[in-house]
DNA sequence: TATGAATGAGTCTTCATTCAT
DNA sequence: AATGAATGAAGACTCATTCAT
C-alpha cells in the first residue's frame, strides 16, 4: 500500500541517481514497511505485546533482519510516535483548511486532536509511553526536540486560532496548553475507564471546556469591538 | 517513616496483648515495610524496574520472603495504589477541615489534590498503570471497585464544595470531573516534561482553570442571590 | 497445659513410667497424627499437591515443626508407605479368617489385595513412587528390607493358600509372584486409564487370570487324588 | 547414533533440495538431537532430574535455546514417549517378520516386547508419567489418541498371532491386554527391584505366562482339528 | 514444644540482541 | 541483504528446609 507511495514518493523526487541515493532511499523505504507493520501489531497487540519477534513476523523478517534497519526496539517505538505526530497533524490540519471563521477553525481543530486520539488509544498510549517510560538509550535530546516540534506543529492551527479571536501570543499559548491539558486529562480517563465511574462522556465535557474557551474569547472580541 | 506510626497505632490501639493480634500487627508492620520499599523503588526505577527481586532487595529480603507477606507481584502494586489513594485522601480531607466558606475549601482541596500528585509523580504513574495496565489476576472486578471508591472518596470534598457554591448534584458531578481532568492532564504535561515545551508552570495553569470554575459558580451564586 | 492430658493418655496405654519411655510414646502419637493428615493430603491432592506445606496445614502443624517428627520428606513417604501396607495386610488377612477351603481363601484374599489398590489408586502411586522415586535420602536399605517384608507379609496368605493346593514351596512362591505382577499390571492399566483402549475390564481380566490359577491347581490336586 | 541416521535419511529421501526443505531436516535433526540429549538424562537423572536446564546442558545448549525446537517440557516429554513407542514398535515388528508359525511369532513379539523394557527401564517410567502425569497443558486429546494409537499398533501383531491360533477378535484382544498387563507387571518389579524379594527371574516368569498362553490356544487348536 | 521468619536453590519461560554465514 | 542460531539476563513464583526464639 504505502510501498508503491514510497517508490512514486521516490522517482519523482530523485533526479539524482547515485548509489548512495538509491540505497539511501531503499532504505527509508524498508523502515517505512516495518514501521507499517509494527503499527499493525501496536493497534492489535498493544505495548505489552508488540514485541521485536511479533514485529518481525507482521513485517515478514526474521527479527535480527530489522536491527539492520532500526539499532533497537526503542528507536522503533520513537519513529513510530514520529509518525503518529505525523498523522495527528495531518487530521488537525485537514480538520479546517480554509480558516475563514477563527471560532469554527478552533473548534474544528480541537475536536479534530480530541477525536483522533479517541478513536486511535493505541497512539495514545505510545506518546506516554514514549514521553516518559522510554529506555534513556532511546529518548535522546535531539529526538525529544524532535517530538516536541511535532507535538507543537500539532497545535499550532489551534494556538493560530485562539490569537485570531484576539489573545496574545502570551494568552494563546496558555489557553492552547490547557486546552491540550484538558483534552489529555479526558482521554485518560476515558481511556482508563475511569469516566464510567463519573458517568460522563469524555466528548461532552471537552465540548464544554472548548465552549467555554470560545465564549471567553468571543466576548473578549465583542468587548474589544465594543471599546473601539 | 510509616514504620514508627505502625508501632504507635499498635501501641494505641491495642490494649488486649493477644499472641494473634500481636502477630497481625507485626505482619502488618512488615507488609508496610516492603510497601515502603516498594514504594522507593517505583521512585526510583520506575514501573518497569520495580519487580520482586528489586523490591525485595530494597526490603532487604530475599524474594522469596515476600511471598509470606504479599501472595504476587500484582498484590503489591495494588496495595501501592490503595496506599497511595489513602495518603491524597488525608492530604486532601486535612486541606480544609473546617469547610466555613466553601470557595476557600474548594480551593484549598483542589490544590492539595493537584499539590499531592505534582510532588509525587510516580503515584501518578501507579496510578495508570494499575487503571490501566494491571494484570486480569491482579485487578479483579472487587479490586477495581474499592479503587474507584477511595478515589472518589479523595474528590467527594471537592464535589460537596461545588455543591455548595450552587451546583446541582450533576453538574457538580459535571464540574468535579473536569476538574480532575484538567488536573490529570496538566500533571501528565508537567510529569512528561512537555509543560517546558509549552513554556508554562502547571501550577499556574491549574490556578487559572480553579479560578475559572469559581468565578463561574460565584457568579451563580449572586445571580441566585441577585434573582430571588 | 498439654503434659497432664499427654500423662493420662499415657497412663491408660502404658504400664512403665520412665520419662524417657513417656517421650517415646508422646512422639508417636504425634508422628501418627502427622501421617494421617499426610494421608489425607495425599488422597485429596496426590503426589505433586502433597508438599510439606500442605501436610502442615492439615496436621494443624506449622511445617518447620514436623521436622521435630520426622527428618525429611521422604521419611514421611516412606512411613506413609509402611502404613499403607500395613491396611493391606489387614485387609487381605481379613478377608479369609478361617481357612477352610483353600480354593476360596486364594480367591478372597486375591481379591482383597486387588480390591485395595483398585479403590486406592493413590496408595498404588505411593507404592511405585517409594519404590522407585524414592530420594537416595530417603530409601536406606534397612528401609528397603522392612517394606519388602511389609509387601512379602501381605503375600504370605495368599502363597500359602497355593500351596495348601498342592504346590511346593518353590512352585507356590513363582506363583504368587506371577499373581502380584498380574496384580500390579491390571492396576497400573486401569490407573492410567489405558484400560479403556482395551475396552476391557479389570476387574474381569483379574478374575481370569485367578480362575487360570485355581483350575491350574485344582485339576493338579485332583491328578494327585486319582495317582492315589 | 541417529544423528547419522537422520542424516543418512536426509540424503536418501531429499532429492530436491529447496532451502526450506534443508531447514527443515536440520531442525528435525536438531530436534533429534535434544531429543537424545533428553533420553540420557531421562536414563541418567529419571523423571525429576530431566529438566530443561539439565536437558540444554546436555544438549550443549543454554536453556532459552530449546525453545527454538521445543515450545515447553512436556513437548519434548511428549516427542519422547512416542519416539520412545516408535522404537518398540520397530523392535517388536523386526523380532518375526515373516510370520510362518503364529505360535513362533507370538512367541518372538512377546519377547521383543518384554526385553524393549527390560533393557531401558526409562522408557517404562516414561511411559508411566506421560500416560498419567503429565500435565493438561501436555496431555491434549490428540496426544493421547496417538499415543494410544502408537502403543496399540506395537500389540497388534501380538493380536494378529493370537488370532491366528484360533482366538476370536474379542478373545485375541482380551489376552492381548492380560499379556500386556503381565508384561508390565513383572516389568514394575524388575525396575523397582521388588523380584529380588522373590528370588525370581523376570524374564522366566514371563516366559511361564507366555508358555501356557500359547498351550491354552494350542490345545485350542487342535481340539479344533480334533473335533472335525 | 512449636513457631514464624527467612532462605536459596530451583522451576519454566520470554525477549532483545548478537553474530557467523 | 537477510537469516537462523544462539545467548544471557531477566521474569514471577515454589518448596524443602533451617534457625532463633
Amino acid at each position: 500500500m504505502q510501498a508503491p507511495r514510497a517508490i512514486a514518493r521516490y522517482a519523482k523526487e530523485s533526479t539524482d541517481c547515485s548509489r548512495a541515493e538509491r540505497r539511501r532511499v531503499v532504505i527509508d523505504l524498508k523502515r517505512q514497511m516495518i514501521l507499517e507493520a509494527a503499527q499493525r501489531v501496536f493497534v492489535r497487540d498493544g505495548l505489552t505485546g508488540a514485541n521485536m519477534r511479533a514485529i518481525a513476523r507482521e513485517a515478514g523478517y526474521a527479527p535480527s533482519a530489522l536491527y539492520k534497519y532500526y539499532t533497537s526496539k526503542e528507536e522503533i517505538y520513537a519513529d513510530l510516535l514520529t509518525a503518529s505526530l505525523e498523522r495527528l497533524r495531518a487530521a488537525v490540519d485537514a480538520a479546517a483548511p480554509d480558516a475563514a471563521d477563527a471560532s469554527a477553525a478552533l473548534q474544528a481543530r480541537a475536536f479534530a486532536f480530541f477525536d483522533f486520539y479517541m478513536e486511535r488509544p493505541r497512539d495514545l498510549d505510545l506518546g506516554f509511553y514514549l514521553f516518559q517510560g522510554l529506555n534513556p538509550v532511546g529518548l535522546t535530546p535531539e529526538l525529544d526536540s524532535t517530538l516536541n516540534r511535532r507535538l507543537g506543529a500539532c497545535l499550532d492551527g489551534i494556538r493560530g486560532a485562539i490569537r485570531e479571536l484576539g489573545a496574545s501570543d502570551a494568552e494563546a499559548l496558555r489557553e492552547t496548553t490547557a486546552l491540550f491539558a484538558h483534552c489529555v486529562g479526558i482521554l485518560m480517563l476515558v481511556h482508563t475507564g475511569r469516566i464510567r465511574m463519573f458517568r460522563q462522556s469524555g466528548r461532552d465535557m471537552f465540548r464544554d471546556y472548548v465552549g467555554t474557551l470560545l465564549s471567553r474569547w468571543r466576548r473578549h472580541v465583542s468587548q474589544d469591538v465594543t471599546s473601539k
